[in-house]
DNA sequence: GAATTGGTGGGAAATAGTGGGAGAAACTGG
DNA sequence: CCAGTTTCTCCCACTATTTCCCACCAATTC
């Protein structure tokens, strides 16, 4: 069960730390990093992955083309990233652009997996859609009482 | 399992590197590759390309006109191409064209394949469907949960 | 306040990528 | 059929990047 809200900094070698919080949930060293649907980065454990990946790829033909769409989009910048020693993992060129990450970077707990955030695209994109989020909010609360 | 999204350029004598994670998954260092489904190249390890190619001859007869369509498009311009120590191909003229192939090429790990674009032209193809990738992520929605 | 855990920065070796030279092969015109 | 020219292929040398490791700083705990 992965979840918190963590904000660490991208160092000059385009380094970011797992939070502690999460190495320690996950086995091994190694987690995939893909473009997620938003403007962020997903980071999952293997396993999770090799799920999920799995699942796609079975519904997919490379002559269709909604799923090559999603194969482009989804799976095929996914990479292996391994975490060294001092927990921290190398965000290829081409992830840190596709996400926009400059330094800040939000990283967020989705329970299965987490979300890699440039700080200043996380925050306003919560502002900006906090109005749906009310609106979702509204629809759930029929479905869900405490 | 090849997958990642890599930059490279094509060099002057029209040489274009491989993938160092791409190189060590597969054997041998002969590829194949064709013109693909859209605005790209695709490249086979030679053992993918024998099993797709055999299955599409095998549903196949010169007799019919969408058979042979698929079989001038996707089979005929296929070419062998060796990787060099350093780990490029040369890539054929006739296909650099079909592909719109100029300088910064975009490679894409399909899993099973390697899809090779013009950065630009790739570029343009994600912006222009993401919001058909929204839709298609929507459905998948359907199948995949946690 | 000492020890442990979490996080940051950076040096050095190994690996990956780029450019270009030289010989081989292919093409062209006489 | 041959000589001149161009293109291709193979290989090597240089440069850039990545990876691995260690040292240090900060924060927390005992």
């Amino acid at each position: 069960m992965i979840s918190g809200e963590y904000l660490y900094a991208l160092d000059e070698k385009g380094r970011l730390m797992v939070p502690a919080r999460v190495r320690s949930e996950i086995t091994g060293n190694v987690m995939i990093l893909t473009r997620g649907v938003d403007r962020c980065l997903w980071l999952f454990p293997a396993e999770e992955w090799r799920q999920i990946s799995q699942t796609v790829i079975a519904t997919m033909s490379p002559f269709q083309a909604k799923a090559r769409l999603i194969q482009r989009r989804i799976l095929a910048p996914a990479q292996e990233v391994e975490i060294d020693r001092s927990g921290r993992i190398a965000v290829p060129q081409s992830l840190r652009q596709s996400a926009g990450l400059q330094k800040d970077c939000t990283i967020l707990g989705m329970v299965k997996y987490l979300e890699i955030w440039d700080a200043a695209t996380y925050a306003s994109y919560l502002e900006e859609h906090e109005g749906e989020f009310k609106e979702a909010a509204e629809e759930l609360g029929g479905a869900i009482t405490f």
